[in-house]
DNA sequence: GTCTATATATTGATAGAC
DNA sequence: GTCTATCAATATATAGAC
């Protein structure tokens, strides 16, 4: 297998891995097994398991810019833009109820572990935040939008915490109501 | 030292560092250092880390029913019991920013490692959840009490993980602002 | 109740053959 | 690029002396 695939397996395995199990429990074991590697070939690809993380990060970053630009793409409005960020928690309703936010819950262990990629790893709130910002802006709220932005984002995270805790969808629902008629009344 | 003054030592520094570092990341040594006990003495107290897990859950939901408790005898209104929660978020400002909400890592943690106390932790919540919907009914919500409940946890989440994450204090404020004005539309 | 010594498994990481 | 064999450190946990 060529160099450059049998990376890319990796940081998808580690990825996903890193998400459903959290970070310290995920051991290079655990990735080898999922992606057919031994132990001792891994470190000819990665050699510690913080240049994963860090992998894993980067891949995260840029899916989350493309999925960003396939917004603005499919939805013409800054208001539809911003529903779209705050429907995701119903988008990637059963994988949130199982594993959590992947942003909130990788930072959320980083911060505690003081890991040293955990600037890194808030980068990712941060490009969403940015965005909304951005949304926000459009909507003539410049001087208020990174403050919408923060308390959107706290709404998408207080929603995945309790979903994670409690795995109950209805809740969701509601509270994505509730998001909806406050966003109704700063416009389209 | 007796038997269960050494045991409250335990639980308490267990307490501490399952928040300040995680429960996972946290070792028996870490503890038996904390208390100044050998590792081999530990397991004269508690023969495994999920029974001390099984003792600081226990700690934490006597301490949280002594402090809604308290709420209630300072408190003479629902709508400033509910405040008090609402600004915890304020109070225990400090460690949210270093350490996130102890009940919202502690089931984020749990519920990713698939642990069997991860229904014990839940129970926080559960704790919170039903006085909160107390006080709601209690405003003549009766109703809508639980789903109330729901929100304002969600919301103490949502501004525990962007605290942690973002370590920004005016932010917290800012929300805890919105959530009073949103409040006071419940009555007191 | 507390200690030292130890068993056993797993971790992240390396060396060297193929 | 992949493997097996191995290292050193750390983890949970036990045995037995005091």
């Amino acid at each position: 297998m060529s160099g450059a695939a049998t990376r890319e397996q990796i940081v998808e395995a580690a990825d996903r891995l890193f998400y459903q199990r959290g970070y310290e429990h995920t051991s290079f074991a655990d990735i080898a097994a999922a992606v057919g590697l031994s132990r001792g070939n891994f470190y000819y690809h990665f050699k510690s398991k913080d240049t994963i993380l860090d992998a894993v990060i980067e891949s995260r970053l840029a899916g989350t810019r493309h999925m960003l630009q396939q917004w603005e793409n499919e939805q013409p409005t800054p208001g539809g833009r911003i529903l779209a960020f705050v429907e995701i928690v119903l988008t990637n309703g059963a994988d949130i109820q199982q594993y959590g936010c992947p942003v909130g819950t990788l930072n959320t262990e980083l911060a505690k572990l003081d890991h040293s990629m955990r600037g890194q790893a808030r980068g990712l709130f941060t490009l969403f935040r940015d965005w909304l910002r951005e949304q926000f802006t459009l909507l003539g709220r410049a001087e208020q939008a990174d403050e919408l932005a923060m308390h959107v984002l706290a709404f998408s995270q207080g929603v995945a915490v309790l979903s994670h805790a409690f795995r109950d969808e209805e809740f969701v629902r509601r509270e994505v109501g509730r998001m909806r008629d406050w966003l109704s009344t700063y416009g389209k």
